[in-house]
DNA sequence: CGAGCAACCTGCATGC
DNA sequence: TGCATGCAGGTTGCTC
């Protein structure tokens, strides 16, 4: 389900409603998760007061006072305040319960989610040792990318969508980043100029910067944490529009697989 | 080492 | 109506 622009919009709707707030208990119904949780959760997290919640990549990182909480949503998770009284649904997994009468609800029908517990500080946790750059930090210019894409024969959009490389990109902006960047999605990482690759580098920024303030992409059901859609769908110009018109230049916008993903680009702008 | 691909899981749209 | 198929916003870890 979410990209950066999502989980960036899911962590501003929450944030208000528990940052600064004290963790009473957890309740985990369904552990098994993209890897276990950690069944002693509550015990080891209950009374702590949660002291941050940031985000790296597509994780969320829930800081609290002796420990972190890194939560990813996978293809389908989402994250909800919702009163504690309001019964939990099917695929409701996992309940953090705040003091004051709201939880923080993870839902993830298919999951790929995770939800992990550690004691080190997170940037040393094997999940997010590896990681590129933030996308919109200014560690990621021009620069980095044709370093990285020197001598590479990977396809530039599996290449952006790899997150040792920069974290992020999923495949809806992948494919919308290439559009703007008028760069064909098969094109070899390492057999594109490098003025194109500092454009490419813009477009990244500029999509996801874009999807953030509508508030992300809403394909069917996501919503911000409060039940809020993101409105970035409208703007979206190759994405799930394959056989459609080519918004710039009217030809019919085609479609491959690359890598297991949907691919959409134009025949003719992208080359 | 790089590149490609199956796997994890459920829901939904489509076609017969 | 039922059933089979394929696809989905991500990531890991296997093979070649």
């Amino acid at each position: 389900m979410p990209e950066l622009p999502e989980v960036e919009t899911t962590r501003r709707g929450i944030a208000p409603h528990c940052v600064a707030r004290t963790l009473e208990h957890i309740v985990v119904r369904e552990r098994r998760l993209r890897w276990p949780v950690d069944a002693q959760l509550n015990r080891r997290l209950a009374g702590q007061r949660l002291q941050q919640l940031y985000r790296r990549g597509k994780y969320l990182i829930f800081e609290f006072e002796s420990a972190w909480l890194l939560l990813h949503l996978g293809m389908s998770g989402s994250l909800r305040i919702v009163s504690t009284d309001l019964p939990a649904q099917k695929h409701d997994h996992v309940d953090l319960v705040f003091a004051g009468g709201k939880a923080l609800r993870l839902r993830d029908p298919r999951r790929f989610g995770a939800l992990l517990y550690t004691r080190r500080p997170p940037e040393q946790h094997d999940r997010l040792r590896h990681l590129g750059p933030e996308p919109l930090s200014d560690d990621f210019n021009d620069h980095y990318l044709i370093e990285k894409c020197t001598g590479r024969k990977q396809s530039i959009k599996t290449f952006i969508m790899d997150s040792r490389i920069v974290v992020g990109v999923g495949n809806i902006y992948a494919n919308e980043a290439l559009f703007l960047a008028g760069i064909h999605p098969a094109r070899a990482a390492g057999r594109i100029g490098r003025a194109r690759l500092a454009t490419l580098t813009e477009c990244i920024k500029q999509v996801l910067r874009a999807a953030i303030q509508q508030g992300g992409t809403t394909l069917r059901d996501f919503t911000d944490g409060e039940g809020k859609p993101g409105y970035f769908k409208q703007q979206l110009n190759v994405y799930g529009r394959a056989g459609l018109p080519c918004p710039r230049c009217q030809t019919p916008l085609k479609e491959q697989r690359l890598g297991q993903r949907a691919t959409v680009y134009c025949p003719r702008c992208q080359r």
